[in-house]
DNA sequence: ATTTGCTCAGCTC
DNA sequence: GAGCTGAGCAAAT
């Protein structure tokens, strides 16, 4: 089900494109608190959208160290992919430096992984 | 652990 | 329009 947004500027309805997501995930980062990630799977149930479109929505995101994308993985615990300097492999190593444990399958535990509607409610 | 099918906005022709 | 591509998911194998 495709989420219309009202868009003042140009007097029309349409569907949303998915720049206008874009600052809803960055507010949506800044809660999850150090020492944990949380899952693509989980911001798309929060927008209502495919898992899928978030990957594409960070990477719209041009200040990836200011709004932490790198502590969104995926939902099974693989780490996922990171387009800024760096690639999967920085992404890897900070996550690392907030104490996170990486199993040696390139997983991370579940116990670091956390829901984002839990944050919010 | 690996394969298979689903997904949908945006890009190319 | 048709076809392809992902910073992914889940069910079946």
């Amino acid at each position: 089900m495709p989420l219309l947004v009202y868009n003042i500027e140009e007097n029309i309805i349409r569907k949303a494109r998915i720049n206008d997501y874009l600052e809803v995930v960055k507010a949506l980062l800044q809660f999850i608190p150090y020492g944990k990630v949380s899952t693509y799977k989980s911001i798309a149930k929060a927008l209502k959208i495919n898992p899928k479109l978030v990957g594409k929505i960070m990477k719209l995101n041009d200040q990836p160290i200011i709004y932490p994308c790198y502590k969104i993985v995926k939902s099974n615990g693989e780490i996922g992919g990171y387009s800024g300097s760096g690639g999967a492999k920085f992404k890897e190593k900070i996550i690392r430096s907030e104490g996170i444990e990486i199993i040696k399958s390139g997983k991370i535990s579940r116990e670091y992984i956390i829901d984002i509607l839990d944050l919010i409610s």
